[in-house]
DNA sequence: GTCTATAATAGGATAGAC
DNA sequence: GTCTATCCTATTATAGAC
C-alpha cells in the first residue's frame, strides 16, 4: 500500500502540462502516466471517468489558480497601470514567456470543443470582464472597455498560437509587453 | 475498377475541413475516410504515409490556396485599403465568419507542432511579409510594418481560439473589420 | 483507383492483489 | 492508493480481389 506519491494538485498541474504540450486526443493514458508518475490504474482511482474527469479537474483547477492570480487581482490594489503589468508577469512566467501553449486554446480547437464549453467559456469570459472591469475603473467607456479586453485576451492567445509555430516565444514577450499601454490609452471618441 | 469519386484537391479539401474540426489526433481514419468518401485504402493509395502525407497535402494546398487569394492579391493592384479589405472579405469565406477552425492553429498546438514546423513556419511567415509589404508601401517605416502584421495575424488567429471557446464567431468578425484601419492607421513616432 | 477483409498495435478502461 | 495483469475496442496499416 505504497503512500500517495503527489498531492492531488501537484497531479492534475503535470495533468495540464502534458495537455499543454499534446493537446487532449495527444495526450494519451500512457503519457499522462509518465507525466504523473501514477500507474494507469491509480490514475483511474482519482479521476473514475478517465481523461474527461482529469480535464475537468484541469479546468477547475485552471480556473482557481486564473481568479487567485489574475482575475482577482486586477481588481485589487494598485495603478491600473501597474496592476496590468502584474498580470503580464504572471501570465508571462505561467507561460514560460511563450514556450508552452494554452490548455484552453487547445482544448477549444480541438476535437473536445464542445465537451468543454461551459467551464471554456466560463474561464474566458471571466478573464475579460476582470481587464474590462479595470478599465473602466480607469475611466473608459464600458463598451471600449469590454472591446479592448476582449481585444487583449485573443491577442495573447494567438501569441500563443504564434510562438508554437515560429517555435520562437519571443512573439509572446512583444505582445505581453505592449499591453498595459494600449488598453490603457486614451479614448479617441 | 471504380473511378476516382473525387478530384485529388477536392479530397484535400475535405481532409482539411476534418483536421480543423477535429485536430490531427482527434481526426481518425475513420473520420478522414467519411469526410471524402473515400475507404481506408483508396485514402493510402493517394497518401502511402498516412495521415502525415495528408497533413503535407493539405498544407500544401493551403499555401497554394492563400498565397493565389490572400498573398498576391495583397500586392496587387488597389488602394493599400482596399487590398486590407479584400483580405479581410476572403478571410471571412475561408473561416466561415469564425465558425470554422484553423488547420495552422490546430497543427501548431497539438501533438504535431514539431514534424510540420517548417511548412507552418513558413505560411505564417509568408502571410506576415505580404501584410508587412502592403504596410510599407503605404508609407509606415518598416518595423512598425513588420509589428504591425505580425500583430494581426496573431489577432485573426486568436479570434479564431476565442470564437470556439465562446460557441460564438461574431469575435472573429468584430477582428476582421477593425484590420484595416487599425493596420493603416499613421505612425505616431 | 476502389473495395472487402484482415492483420497489428495502441488506446481506454477494469479486476483484483497488496 | 498503488500496482500488475488483462480486456476490449478503436485505430493504423496492409494484402489482395476486381
Amino acid at each position: 500500500m505504497p503512500p500517495a506519491l503527489l498531492s492531488r494538485d501537484e497531479a492534475i498541474d503535470r495533468l495540464m502540462l502534458a495537455i499543454r504540450r499534446h493537446g487532449y486526443d495527444g495526450a494519451s493514458l500512457a503519457e499522462l502516466s509518465k507525466a504523473t508518475g501514477l500507474g494507469k490504474s491509480s490514475l483511474y482511482h482519482h479521476f473514475p471517468d478517465g481523461k474527461d474527469d482529469m480535464v475537468r479537474a484541469v479546468l477547475g483547477r485552471l480556473e482557481e489558480q486564473l481568479t487567485a492570480t489574475i482575475f482577482e487581482p486586477l481588481a485589487g490594489a494598485g495603478t491600473p497601470r501597474r496592476r496590468l503589468e502584474a498580470m503580464a508577469e504572471t501570465l508571462d512566467a505561467f507561460y514560460r514567456g511563450g514556450r508552452e501553449a494554452c490548455v484552453l486554446a487547445n482544448l477549444a480547437l480541438g476535437s473536445t470543443r464542445k465537451r468543454f464549453r461551459k467551464p471554456l467559456r466560463r474561464i474566458f469570459e471571466a478573464w475579460i470582464a476582470a481587464i474590462a472591469g479595470l478599465l473602466t475603473e480607469a475611466g473608459l467607456p464600458e463598451t471600449l472597455a469590454r472591446a479592448r479586453a476582449e481585444d487583449a485576451v485573443l491577442r495573447l492567445e494567438g501569441a500563443l498560437v504564434l510562438a508554437a509555430a515560429f517555435e520562437d516565444p519571443t512573439v509572446f514577450g512583444r505582445t505581453l509587453r505592449q499591453l498595459p499601454a494600449e488598453l490603457l490609452a486614451p479614448s479617441k471618441g
